[in-house]
DNA sequence: TAAAAAAACCACTAAAAACCACTTTTTCCC
DNA sequence: GGGAAAAAGTGGTTTTTAGTGGTTTTTTTA
């Protein structure tokens, strides 16, 4: 299982291609032969989550098997299920993210593509240095955060 | 079984004609010979929802059995059942929307078509965009949604 | 029977995907 | 430490396919 961490700067070309670094290929390569799937994230911080093809289809059919009568479990649906795009690396090494995911993520030119165990997130530079200077909730923590010691 | 991802652009021509994304079309014609059923979306979202006909058959019994003394039940009925209309995709892929649907759901020219799993939701895309921008709401979340790590 | 509207058909334009070549950076060896 | 070779990243070009718009034929209605 595949374990990504760290962060990086990569940039996009104007037509929307990316070239994935060659440490995190390495790891995509063998975690599921380059095969990913692309997302939007749904929380309120705009950017995308990049899955290895295995580890999104443990997650997608918890995600179809929401009640969707609820609003909060259609929102969710919406935007994970809506916004997938499986996808391979081409022969650079490269990912096209599709334009509603580009717009979404208000990707430009400048992007950071950060390590997050089992999958990696995808930012444009400027939000994710604005979303670092925000100021952390401390309050509403889950009790198994609040038992940590780091 | 069909399982549609992903979100795409479309446009709708003066005829009210649309071009199904070659991807989504090669779906349909594997989960049901482009043979579809278009109707309307009965939540608080004025939105169009497609259905591969075999997944519209597992699902029209069901909504014609609901009881119907109850007054939202009734509303699910009129709006579903009331508002469905089979079609086909036409030679070059397309479908022709209804004028009622189109109304229905404010569809002009530019539309968004979202992956939802078993079905497709047609939006405005105007409409689509304004909903990305809603506020979350946190409270009211399924026990099973509230467990999920993405 | 004629006219209008709708459906099917056909052709052209534009965009996306695959391919290929070059530049820059890093690493290894001398 | 310097140079060479390999790898990584970047950009452009070509080819194929998808999308768009118009035209003709058929059907329906007045």
């Amino acid at each position: 299982m595949s374990n990504f961490l760290g962060s990086h700067a990569i940039n996009m070309d104007a037509k929307g291609r990316l070239a994935i670094p060659a440490k995190v290929r390495e790891e995509l390569a063998q975690a599921c032969g380059g095969r990913i799937v692309l997302t939007a994230n749904a929380d309120e911080e705009r950017c995308l989550l990049l899955y290895p093809e295995p580890e999104w289809e443990i997650l997608r059919p918890k995600i179809e098997a929401l009640p969707n009568m609820n609003k909060a479990a259609r929102r969710l649906q919406r935007l994970i299920l809506g916004n997938a795009a499986p996808m391979e690396l081409d022969g650079a090494g490269r990912i096209l993210v599709p334009p509603t995911l580009r717009s979404y993520a208000h990707l430009e030119k400048k992007l950071m593509l950060i390590g997050q165990g089992k999958k990696l997130e995808l930012w444009s530079e400027e939000r994710w240095l604005a979303w670092l200077d925000e100021s952390t909730d401390d309050d509403d923590m889950p009790p198994e955060m609040e038992a940590l010691s780091l």
